[in-house]
DNA sequence: ACAATTAAGGTAAACGTTTAACTTAAATGT
DNA sequence: ACATTTAAGTTAAACGTTTACCTTAATTGT
């Protein structure tokens, strides 16, 4: 039988007001004595307050919702685990959503954590929505997003990567190390990360003065197995390239798989970057050159915002770039 | 301007017991046209239900909590991914806690889950604990057991893969290969999986009437950084081995890595067996040869498992053990 | 010495649902 | 024709908190 307020108010021989006072510590003036008792009673009665109740008259939850494609993708737990730190740190739970970049799956998702009342949403996808989100009609739940682009009445900030200038580097790198043919080999188009790589893919071949060619580059998608097939097809039809430039690291990786398989060599006949710097871009081989992002960085500092947001410290748009890094290894090859 | 209950019920001039009758389809005694004009007001109005209301008077929140020690650690996005598919087709949400294995942190995710009266928790760990959890005393939280072993009182299931099974499989796939001197990388002893793939090790060894070597089994962690860690030392040790048994993929892979470091050939000069089938162990190089647990399956069928528990559809303890497959590829090879 | 302030706590409404118990009118059985 | 059942609702309490406002006694200021 759950011990609620009423019976520590009882047992204490003070009114629920006093004991939700000490609770919340609001107890300017509760006095001393008094404080102890009702401490002392609810921890030996094991008080555990209900927050369903709580939040009915706080309209708050202290919950946080993440929406993100597939925590499977290796990008996302990584996200996900900022996420839950930072929350944790301030006593925030998080609700977190699959949606496979499916329109119907996100919109359910946003349903459900309206449902619950999240205090705030982490909202991560390179879907194709335009449009706002039904029900979002009478909601002013904020949102940060992260990793993408979108126009919504409630965003409060945005965080990414520098993903242009990553993409550059990369693409940079390549040129360089004196690779001619270079691919990309890009995530959707309906991504903001994508078309901010591949402005950065156009503006290092701008910088060298080559004129890149439209029909290398392939859009594709994030889903596990495409790097693999777009590389078996692309050697059937006996393209010639030298070099691929990745949407991320596991595009990158299958794609190496790709090329051993029919015997081609990396880096020697053909360089790969990749981006993101999944932990096992390391354990390749070759090891996997890359664009690293501060994945960890940006989950913790999308919570940071959204609950500076939820406190009132700020209530002005914010938009955090962070830098990428190049992560030289042995896919790429100074020739 | 949140539109309540007592809103829709004015406008639709009914009363809210029978606006909530229908939004809960219990309404058997509400005649069509009622019913109708109840609904196309409460969409054309956007009428979302206040969940915290509800889980007041229900006492029911549609929410399962899932305990992890890490979701960078590969096993576990594959797991939540199907937690969190067979959660939301029956509706519910899931808020998710990382615990590092560490005792203080699992014993603030159970309070923090239990404040937030989740109906159910699934609870996965490697963990040291043996006792009960102090926030438990009052409370009836039904819990599902994944891969691991624990005596709590609300235990109402247990699901697992074989591991010693697997374990045994795949060490007498290396024993049959040829390989001779074969180290057991354990993860922690204080983990009830390392416990059983270490009797499935003793046991190949005993079918062959091998005496398996005690110091040929080393205890480690599933922390990243191990498996490379170790084999190092090993072979600033000198130690003589042919052949290694995994606690996981992320030991094998990283064991791998350091061996080749040091121009020692898998499979030909060491053989490596890992355990998981996590998704990066095809495309390493060489492939990797391991137990494959059906992980996504082990939550989703938690979760189905935990939701017909409070359904009531079952009440006594259950207990499933599921098959592992061995993957050959090519980290072992026939001698 | 008396008004004003403060300390310590109490009262009761409010939050938005659900649901057991009740009501009323119509339909049905015999 | 009357009792019984059923259909279609309504009423109001309950869930466990928080909080604006009140009360009382003690303290302080002048």
């Amino acid at each position: 039988m759950k011990v609620t307020i009423k019976d520590i108010a009882r047992i204490a021989e003070v009114s629920t007001a006093t004991v939700s006072k000490v609770i919340n510590h609001k107890d300017e003036h509760i006095s001393d004595p008094t404080r102890k008792k009702i401490l002392k009673i609810m921890k030996e009665y094991n008080y555990i307050p209900n927050t369903a109740a709580r939040s009915l008259v706080t309209k708050k939850t202290n919950t946080i919702g993440l929406i993100i494609p597939d925590i499977r993708n290796p990008f996302f737990p990584e996200l996900a685990r900022g996420v839950e730190d930072r929350a944790n740190e301030s006593e925030y739970n998080v609700i977190f959503c699959n949606t496979d970049d499916d329109e119907e799956k996100e919109e359910k998702c946003v349903s459900m954590l309206i449902e619950k009342m999240v205090d705030g949403i982490i909202f991560t996808a390179s879907s194709k929505r335009t449009g706002e989100f039904r029900r979002f009609k009478n909601n002013k739940i904020p949102i940060i997003l992260v990793d993408r682009d979108l126009d919504l009445k409630h965003i409060k900030g945005r965080i990414k990567a520098d993903n242009r200038n990553g993409a550059y580097e990369g693409v940079k790198h390549l040129i360089t190390c004196g690779y001619k043919d270079i691919l990309f080999l890009s995530g959707p188009y309906t991504s903001y990360t994508s078309m901010e790589r591949l402005k950065g893919y156009k503006k290092a071949f701008k910088e060298y003065s080559i004129k890149y060619k439209e029909e290398n580059i392939i859009e594709g998608t994030y889903q596990s197995g495409w790097g693999y097939e777009i590389i078996k097809k692309l050697l059937r039809q006996k393209r010639k390239f030298d070099a691929l430039f990745c949407g991320n690291d596991l595009i990158a990786i299958e794609a190496i798989k790709a090329l051993q398989e029919d015997g081609i060599k990396v880096p020697h006949e053909v360089g790969v970057v990749g981006f993101d710097d999944i932990y096992m871009s390391r354990f390749i081989d070759p090891t996997l050159t890359t664009i690293k992002q501060p994945i960890y960085e940006m989950g913790y500092k999308a919570v940071q915002m959204l609950i500076e947001t939820l406190q009132g410290k700020v209530n002005s748009y914010q938009n955090i770039l962070l830098d990428t890094q190049l992560m030289i290894r042995n896919s790429t090859l100074k020739k």
